[in-house]
DNA sequence: CAGTGGTCTAGACCACAAG
DNA sequence: TTGTGGTCTAGACCACTGG
């Protein structure tokens, strides 16, 4: 016993043979690298990954407790769209529908830092895989933010892509939905009207929190996000 | 200049500015340690981190990459229903509609690692918030796995927060979708036929990677899930 | 073969929070 | 006040892999 993979599935072990049940307060860090046999960052290591998957709640003074409830970390990737539909073997294209110049909704104005007046790009995209619509994608850029993305018109590099590589962003948030195809959806996407279909909505903020884009993605159907656990 | 966390907010900051383009070689660990004035550990806390957000590329020898194509992880939380449903601030409730014990479908009889003669627990539960449907779960368990899951008839404490609390899990793979509510299901959720609705599948397998359970979530209409990136 | 990151050690100081 | 985890250091050895 060395390694802090080796101490890292012990532990996990003996939460799970219930040696150490959920609620339970583990031995302090020098205990346990004393009982391994290895220095106190090696169990440190151990016990913060562990912490960080949900399965022990750490804090100072208080000590190493198995969490009650564990909670499960789902995580996917978010790759650029591109890449995504490349890498199933298809061949990727898009088309730049509409590419605007207004006044955001409020909901973005906010998220952007922006005055009521103020503007920002708007565009819609089609994303292609062999030829056949994938995704529907109506974007809005923060041009505060983002200042190079007015000599842009995403056509050759789409802004999803253009995007990841001259933004920078420091995090975000995003809801995952259902919603049906209406008229506009089911001809952009070439499916019945009233299908079921995926729409993820996303933004991302900058270091300083200030808002970079808002984004929508609708899915053509029968599309399905994929992740581990 | 000292902490991890301002190394890693320094690096991050390089790369934002075009700095350390994206493909371009970062220096040594041992180099950025003496630029910082550092200890080279704590060099390498932050590019590990940096690494694990998708940020950079690292290789023996090769050394410390930009990454091309930054992958934005996402990630969100998989609570015990009735914590998710309580902190919205709602009284939880579940009702076991089915409780079986058949054959399950070849996929599952593949994730359990059953012959097509052998049976696993089915249940089919309705979870509900101030008495109102929050969705409708279908699920399987595989008591080769879970012999306890035999006793338990999963009234008073719901399967999902029984096995959470009981069954050694190790990892798992999940789809989210959309599908209509039809007729069955636009009962059970007291929604209209036809709605979109979000669906979860979701599998968990135990340190042997033997399957645990498999379920499907059918959420009520308008349920969103949330993350962040 | 040589240089890189991956990891471990022994020790130290600090931040935090329970008592 | 005091014990815990959080972090840093200086040094060491190892695993991997590009040249």
């Amino acid at each position: 016993m060395q390694g802090w993979l080796e101490i890292k599935a012990e532990v996990s072990r003996r939460i799970n043979v219930r040696e150490w049940p959920p609620g339970s307060l583990l031995p302090a860090e020098t205990a346990l690298a004393n009982e391994f046999g290895c220095a106190r960052a090696t169990v440190n290591r151990a016990l913060r990954e562990l912490a960080e998957a949900g399965l022990l709640v750490r804090r100072r003074r208080a000590g190493t407790v198995v969490a009650e409830h564990p909670v499960r970390k789902a995580s996917f990737d978010i790759p650029v769209i591109r890449l995504e539909v490349e890498q199933a073997g298809r061949r990727y294209a898009h088309r730049v529908l509409h590419r605007l110049h207004e006044t955001p909704p409020a909901s973005v104005r906010t998220l952007f830092g922006l005055v009521a007046t103020a503007r920002a790009i708007k565009l819609d995209t089609l994303h292609l895989a062999d030829d056949m619509p994938y995704a529907w994608e109506t974007r809005w850029i923060n041009t505060k933010a983002v200042p190079d993305a007015r000599q842009q018109d995403f056509e050759a590099v789409s802004a999803n892509e253009w995007l990841v590589r001259n933004a920078p962003f420091s995090g975000g948030r995003y809801t995952v939905g259902a919603r049906l195809a209406g008229a506009e959806l089911s001809a952009a996407l070439n499916c019945g009207s009233g299908e079921p279909l995926v729409v993820v909505e996303r933004n991302t903020v900058d270091l300083d929190g200030l808002g970079i884009t808002q984004v929508q993605l609708v899915y053509a159907p029968g599309h399905l996000l994929r992740g581990g656990i």
